[in-house]
DNA sequence: ATGAAAGCGCTAACAA
DNA sequence: TTGTTAGCGCTTTCAT
């Protein structure tokens, strides 16, 4: 096996408790000894095993990161964010993207009580009832990403989902559309919720009326966009804009668009929501709502950590939304935009 | 803190030995004893603790895995494919993407020695010399996903690139092209080194010299495929096809080409690597090759926990290649393909 | 400033 | 079949 603290403590002629205290900075050592201390343990490529430490001193200096199946396109933005500040702080990351057939509760609540983490990170988007629950039971420290949070009792960051359709919506408008069709998504999502509730917030302070069968739904999928689409377009009453709830959608409003030799946007105007790179590659080019995912991630395990180090108090209600931006493209009828590179 | 072993013990009246070996079918307890240990349990909610049971044990029922921070596309899919299976035989996943400046080298043996794992997954396509020792220091089980090793030591998984570039030169030959170009991949990308080896050894089996201003160097960005094709096509000798290394390149061409005017695949033929889901909806569809990357994690770690159970033996090398496939778009000047549905 | 010793929760000999 | 006990490698009182 390797070196352990004891056969430190043999070479350095001390107790394995000096050595501790030497290593940990903690406890007062001599200057002489410590330095004796760190050096043989350098000498050894000692390194304290975390497993032992973790049985101790209840800290494993691991991070639990839950996430849905959903999130595909965010997936390596998310872990981005958070696996560089926790290679930073030295922390693990254990992830779980919770797969349809398993329970993310349980997945969390194994990861809780199983000693196995510090604290959690945990987007949710379609848990709802439970999500309160789960609050309360959480012995750890636990922060929420863009979940669906409605008592203000749990840390949270979130992407301004409201804000970003609604400055859409709003940019709708301003080409001169009034009737601006939605493809929804998914029932019982938050994220998609409150998109909803952005594009009929926009379309009420504007004073149009939100006619019922200009609203499909979807479920975030290209297909679902594709099929969207066709729906909308194949009424009496056609849209003049549609809103895809998010880009995945819209890139399957193009295929369909293509397929039905609908130009885009002199027939029909087209935004999208989170500007995945594709979006940039569409012709013409998508507008869309950009969203800060690296940024989530970082936030989320930052605040985390300062939980976990009791700098802020883990049982505070925190919630920070985070803003999101308008991508211009051509898609939305807007001629002179300044294309930002297709380059990531 | 949660109710522990003791606790169990104690309110079934027998010795946590004999609560222990009840709860890990190991050793012989009588039947009722353990109907009864396994009922207290339940209502008690009680989990052992995996972290004490790693620190006796040294078995911690968690696989670490290391990504380059190159596989951004491939990622989830990576992901994907090793945490279902880990979900489904009770396992955690660790991970640890390698971002430029962190040393996987170091993260690795971090990994090993720590016993936070019982196995490691590692996929470094760059490193190489490095790589050798690696193998013979690891103490853990562990497979290599498309990483460069020469020295036949290890157990791995790697994507057939030399084959899938070969097929899909060969097609383009087939085409009749005679002058095809390449963008390569980065300099000492073991990937990017087979598929310019299944470039060229399709060229010279078809008697077809290599012209060195054909090959231009990338890094697999869009942006470096931008540049590449600017490179290629401002030449006197203009190559009638392009191979770019991977689809993230192709996308950069076909940016570049949109921008000169240049039309794909009336001008210049275009295929590129990887069938990531953008190439689905470059215009013409993208001709490219497919590398089963779910299988890939999912292979990996299966064998990786038989390595782990014992089940094979750790220390026999152990290597297998994963096929390819083409997927003809029209970007090669196919005309008469069936294309498949551009939903995922 | 340092050491001895008691755990952390569990598994695995060894005894009974 | 069951219990006792000795660790696993470490942190942390409590003495010294």
């Amino acid at each position: 096996m390797e070196v352990n603290i004891k056969e430190i403590a043999r070479r350095a002629g001390v107790s394995i408790a000096t050595v501790s205290r030497a290593l940990n900075n903690n406890g007062s050592v001599r200057e002489e000894t410590r330095r004796k201390i760190l050096q043989i343990a350098k000498e050894n490529n000692y390194k304290p095993n975390p497993i032992a430490r973790s049985l101790t001193g209840k800290k494993t200096n691991t991070i639990g990161v839950i996430l849905p199946e959903l999130v595909d396109e965010f997936f390596t933005d998310i872990i981005r964010g958070i696996d560089e500040e926790a290679y930073q702080t030295d922390h693990y990351v254990m992830i779980s993207s919770s797969h349809s057939q398993r329970n993310i509760v349980q997945t969390l609540l194994e990861f809780m009580s199983s000693g196995r983490v510090d604290g959690v990170i945990l987007m949710a988007p379609k848990i709802r009832k439970e999500l309160s629950e789960l609050i309360q039971k959480s012995k750890r420290p636990m922060v929420l990403l863009n979940s669906c949070n409605s008592n203000n009792n749990s840390v949270c960051f979130n992407i301004n989902n409201y804000q970003g359709a609604f400055t859409i919506t709003e940019h709708l408008i301003g080409h001169g559309y009034k009737n601006i069709g939605m493809i929804q998504g998914p029932e019982g999502n938050c994220d998609a919720d409150e998109r909803f509730r952005g594009f009929s917030d926009a379309l009420l302070k504007n004073n149009i009326t939100i006619q019922d069968s200009l609203i499909v739904s979807g479920d975030f999928t290209a297909k679902s966009g594709y099929y969207g689409f066709i729906r909308l377009m194949s009424q009496s009453q056609k849209p003049e804009a549609i809103f895809a709830a998010n880009d995945m959608m819209a890139v399957g409003v193009y295929e369909a668009a293509r397929s039905s030799n609908i130009n885009i946007p002199q027939d029909v105007a087209v935004v999208g929501f989170d500007n995945i790179y594709m979006s940039r590659l569409l012709t013409p080019r998508l507008t869309t709502v950009h969203v800060p995912i690296v940024e989530l991630g970082t936030k989320a395990i930052r605040y985390l950590l300062k939980m976990i180090k009791n700098e802020v108090d883990a049982n505070l209600p925190y919630c920070e939304e985070l803003s999101t931006g308008l991508v211009i493209g051509g898609s939305c009828g807007c001629t002179n935009f300044s294309a930002p590179t297709f380059f990531k």
